[in-house]
DNA sequence: GTATATGTATATCATTGATACAGCGATACG
DNA sequence: CGTATCGCTGTATCAATGATATACATATAC
């Protein structure tokens, strides 16, 4: 008789829940169909995980770890605004790729529930705005921003999974939308933004220095130049 | 023996099945407990709906009446950003109101599917947002515009509707935000426009090179912090 | 060597979506 | 008037599914 270390059969069974959760995405899968795949019967996968919710949140979890891993595959490269506009890139390339386990994990509409794992990305995403925050560059309460920009997100992704359909414009559209509105700032009127600052930093040179305010400057003009 | 006329019975077993949906938002409901409710047996449901999804698109569809209904109840204006902010509003207060059937309507996860009956408000939206466009008022293309309303609106709703929180701040912030980013207008509270500049530049970083961009961004926060 | 815990199988339930089949009443038709 | 057809409904039954009671095996602990 095949003999399986204890976390091995569990393991396998929440190998098997993910396998048929990816192959019919927000389909309903039944608990035999995952014990035939491991060739276990239904009092062991009940051992387990103790009710068929018992595995999803297994598999949920196992969700935001894949979720958290592809997230953390991307560095943070110190600015927490384009922290937050990859981690945006990154939350709608998750769901697309695996809109199975997206659904489970921010797809459930119950009153009252959600998954607990959403905490970790949630957390993340609070401490990056309150990084923003810190550096000034916020026109709203970091934890109002982290959810403006957390139900945008998810609005955006499971509207591209509903629809089967990728829409890389509209993501980015609602992306910077969001961007724009919890930093203050509006992107139509960058060019003459840019402008501005340029007269304020040259007509205040002792702030920075003269030969730092000449650089700053260039730098302003190669940005308005070449960004638009 | 008690008679009813077929379209009675029809419009019974969808009242019925509304009220158990209602009653328990998000939940399963069972074709013999609304049966029971309207004191029939399984094969008369089955003539008249065909089957359960049969039963449940004839609940959404009183859904997206219920729905077109309230909104129909406040006038258009004839300012469709007006109008636009309203939509907005009455879409997130059906959502909180009838959970059941918004779970129902928007709620349901599976790609490639979404209710016909959907395309009902959509069409609206897509009027409204073309009315604007016609005025010179988007900044961006009217459809485009429409679906990125949606997708934020929908968010916004699920989610209160998940965390069983209403958030009307939230609800605020993120249908002007999306407003401010299909008009291209600025926020309310305009921030200096070194704050633009400075997402401008974080959002480019290569432009100038990283190190660079982030030593902008210093004398840009030193700039701003200093003179104001 | 016995005892306890872990893991698994057999067998069985209750619920649920779905259907086959039959019957009843009303309306249509010759 | 008689019959036929159609709309609606009940009885009985299926198959699938989540869940559990019970028992047995193996291994580790004492």
């Amino acid at each position: 008789m095949i003999e399986h270390s204890p976390a091995d059969t569990r393991t396998r069974l929440i190998d098997a829940a993910a396998d048929l959760i990816a192959a019919a995405p927000g389909e309903d899968f039944s608990l035999r169909a995952v014990c035939d795949a491991v060739g276990v019967k239904l009092p062991t996968l009940y051992h387990f995980f103790g009710s068929k919710q018992g595995l999803i949140d297994a598999v949920v979890e196992r969700g935001f770890d894949m979720y958290l891993e592809a997230k953390g595959a991307q560095e943070p490269n110190g600015d927490p605004i384009h922290d937050i506009r990859a981690g945006w890139d990154a939350h709608v390339a998750f769901g697309i790729a695996h809109p199975g386990f997206y659904t489970l994990m921010y797809g459930k509409v119950r009153p009252g529930y959600s998954p607990d794992a959403q905490e970790r990305p949630s957390e993340l995403l609070r401490g990056l705005t309150a990084q923003a925050a810190a550096q000034g560059r916020l026109a709203v309460d970091p934890v109002q921003a982290a959810a403006h920009i957390l139900v945008a997100n998810i609005g955006v992704t499971l509207r591209q999974i509903i629809l089967a359909e990728r829409d890389d414009a509209l993501s980015a559209a609602v992306r910077e939308g969001v961007i724009s509105a919890i930093t203050g700032t509006a992107p139509a009127e960058t060019r003459s933004a840019v402008n501005a600052v340029i007269e304020l930093a040259s007509s205040h040179p002792e702030t920075l220095g003269v030969a730092e305010t000449a650089l700053l400057i260039g730098w302003l003009q190669r940005l308005r130049d070449e960004e638009r």
